[in-house]
DNA sequence: ATAATATGGTGAT
DNA sequence: TCACCCTATTATC
């Protein structure tokens, strides 16, 4: 669930429900409570989404959240029923109540602290103000696994584990190839294939990369078969995290120097 | 119905 | 290196 594409969905829907209302914030579950009690029932004038962070700002003070594996933030339309003891943060307005669970992190700073967060972080495919320059010079200077840059969130931000390996198979690329070994039209190709996966996931709320359900909604990830081809599917671990690739679709990288002779 | 799993990143050890 | 967060989704019975 939470890559990328479902921080901007969740930052799109508290744009349209919530932002320019009075806020009714409260932590049901009680370890927000000081802070929920400092902004409560102050007007809410932006939702932004970077990456895998997610900002509202409430005048000088704004609420950072990062969810983690297992975080998610509900929606319900007004009238919202009454939210379970589990929900950290409950911002609420007369359209509707949205309710944080289990975040890794959720917490209330100065308005300088989403600066500080987003100075750390590489260009977000799914925003207006991507460096896609900035990335490709990234790129170009680093040598190791394309699958692993994929998810080095300073270099690129938003981009997780699902996309990543699902991004990887569409363009035909081995996941252990050299980031610096990608030339320039399979770079702008690459980037071209992110920006299409997650802008369409970030409409939808889910990724979306093959026409299915569970996983035949993907090409690789987490299948024994390739659904294209039908290949047995590998399960090397790249960037410290398991992914997948079909060797016959994304034929391994071999180093030029072993080319010649 | 019930159970296994992880589409992250932090902070403790 | 590991525990944590305690969810929705998916698979299985």
């Amino acid at each position: 669930m939470p890559e990328g594409h479902l921080i901007h969905h969740i930052a799109r829907r508290h744009r349209a429900g919530l932002a320019g209302h009075e806020i009714a914030v409260s932590s049901p579950q009680r370890r927000f409570a000081a802070e929920a009690a400092t902004i409560d029932g102050q007007h809410l004038d932006e939702v932004d989404a970077y990456g895998k962070h997610l900002f509202h700002r409430f005048g000088r003070w704004v609420v950072h959240v990062h969810l983690g594996q297992q975080g998610t933030f509900l929606w319900f339309p007004s009238p919202a029923p009454d939210p379970r003891p589990q929900v950290r943060l409950r911002l609420a307005a007369e359209t509707g109540a949205a309710d944080l669970i289990a975040p890794s992190i959720c917490r209330l700073g100065p308005r300088r602290l989403r600066d500080a967060i987003v100075a750390s972080l590489g260009p977000d495919p799914l925003r207006e103000d991507a460096d896609v320059e900035l990335v490709r010079a990234r790129f170009a200077s680093d040598r190791r696994p394309i699958g692993a840059v994929l998810l080095d969130q300073s270099v690129l931000a938003g981009v997780g584990n699902v996309i990543r390996t699902e991004a990887l198979f569409l363009d035909g690329l081995d996941p252990s190839m050299p980031a610096a070994a990608l030339d320039r039209p399979r770079f702008d190709r690459l980037w071209a294939t992110l920006t299409r996966i997650m802008e369409r996931s970030a409409v939808d709320g889910r990724i979306v990369t093959a026409d299915g359900v569970g996983r035949d909604a993907r090409f690789v990830y987490k299948r024994e078969t390739c659904r294209r081809c039908g290949a047995s599917v590998e399960c090397p671990i790249v960037g410290g995290r398991r992914m997948y690739r079909c060797p016959k679709e994304q034929p391994a990288w071999v180093s030029p120097s072993h080319e010649t002779c």
